[in-house]
DNA sequence: GATCCGTCTGCATGATTGTGCGTAGTTACG
DNA sequence: CGTAACTACGCACAATCATGCAGACGGATC
């Protein structure tokens, strides 16, 4: 057999390929293909899901969620969305025309907003123009270009020079991280750019972040906190983590508490 | 019966991903297909619906508010569109950039083209860039500019500016009537430019309309019979207006039969 | 060469999860 | 208002899982 003695990171880095290949992997399957118990196998899973390099499930496991689309990660959290979408409301005023940028938070902002205020909604990601054409009160006005399959939005070069012809008065930016040192971070340069870009354009800046982004730091700077004008954070924000912004100067609104449920599990990756 | 070991993850995306396609779901119809009892997929639905994934109605479950952006129209006749569009998939080729315009019928379109032929669509309806994001077949080009509310989709003059830079192998138009001697019209003067410029840089003019929309004239012509390539029609549209337009020169296909069939009530009638 | 030490592995055990089935309650529809 | 389809809930069972422990293996040290 040409896989009877392999070393430990050769497994993990086969069932990496194996999983890239087949979208899956079955934990039994695994085993009695490499010749030895479950037990190691699923010890290889949980430490690769730890390491992010996939996602466990009942039976096996399957590709890491940062693979996962936008759509997939709409479903996720919702009502914690909800909520600080409505808590965002109130910064939109009536008759100003605002850039709501791309990101799962941002289309339950999307679909926050009131019918009565006659409102200018510019914005990057096809699903939440799609979402605001319901609404009688809005103007929609979308941003081109190709559309990045991970983020479901356009940022590449078009989106920049459509951007150019906006001035918003009020810009809901999408954080992949927020962070008291780095600011607002994302996970792709490209992205980073057009954020920063439509950020300095507009009047104001506003980001609404769930827990899980709140003081992480992805790869690329979007703007620094100084350039933040207002925080929208989740009623259950790390009390700490919270101060710190503060102190940095950042104004911060809390979220309403949402009725907490009785948690039937999500599908999340391991978060310690 | 084709796979019959799926992980929880997996069956509850295959869901959604049946879901987006179809526009619903059945209960015992996914049970019978995917080799577990009702009961598990009514507690997957359950759970979806709890992540925001689906709405739950009676008998199976639904897309999420989000998606019915455009219910009037997309909430009507899906069976009969979903049957012009899967007529239409053949026409589309392997590895070609496609002009996708707006419209229900178009929209459907999207929803059926298949994921293994690495396609380029540019689109002008959000709605429909949404909907092909979840496609990792599928480059989506989004055509900017402001959203008109009727059509929910950009036909302005920033429309026309980024569809300059377009110049597909094919361009499925959605008509708002097909006439024998009109051809192709559309409702509103900037919504019949826009179609007629796309449709004149194209290789290939094709469009798809359901029976409501044969011989009708609508205000605006977009394009003459004779600038349309094909014409892709119920399988019951009138023999004679057929004819008519096969007299014209014009090339016809016909959608296959649908089963039409109410959400419920599929018990008896096992010729599916 | 003998011994120690850390890592990897397999096995046993108790806990957890997913599923199907029975039963009783609810809903749509004639 | 009755019926059939659909649904929710609790239970039982099997598969899967996490954890602790012991043996195997290799490298380092004496």
């Amino acid at each position: 057999m040409s896989v009877l003695d392999l070393l430990l990171g050769e497994r993990q880095s086969l069932i990496e390929k194996r999983l890239a290949l087949h979208g899956r992997v079955i934990a039994a399957d695994l085993a009695a293909e490499l010749g030895v118990s479950e037990d190691t196998i699923r010890r290889d899973l949980r430490e690769m899901a730890a390491a992010g390099l996939c996602r466990r499930v009942y039976g096996g496991a399957l590709p890491p969620a940062a693979e996962t689309t936008f759509s997939e990660r709409t479903g996720t959290n919702t009502e914690r969305k909800d909520a600080l979408a409505r808590a965002v409301v109130p910064f939109v005023a009536a008759g100003s025309a605002i850039f709501l940028d791309s990101g799962s938070t941002n289309l339950a902002i999307a679909r926050a907003l009131p019918a009565d205020r006659q409102l200018t909604v510019a914005t990057n990601a096809p699903a939440i123009a799609a979402a605001l054409i319901d609404n009688a009160g809005i103007d929609v006005i979308q941003i081109g270009g190709p559309i990045d399959r991970k983020t479901g939005a356009a940022a590449g070069a078009k989106a920049l020079l459509d951007a150019e012809a906006l001035r918003p008065d009020l810009c809901i930016l999408g954080a992949c991280g927020l962070h008291p040192d780095a600011g607002v971070t994302a996970f792709s340069f490209e992205e980073a750019e057009f954020k920063r870009f439509v950020a300095l354009r507009s009047q104001a800046v506003l980001t609404a972040v769930t827990n899980d982004k709140l003081a992480m730091a992805a790869p690329y700077s979007v703007v620094a906190l100084s350039r933040l004008d207002h925080a929208v954070l989740e009623a259950d924000a790390d009390g700490r983590e919270v101060e710190e912004f503060a102190a940095a100067g950042l104004r911060i609104t809390r979220a309403a508490l949402t009725a907490a449920r009785p948690v039937r599990r999500t599908r999340n990756n391991a978060t310690s």
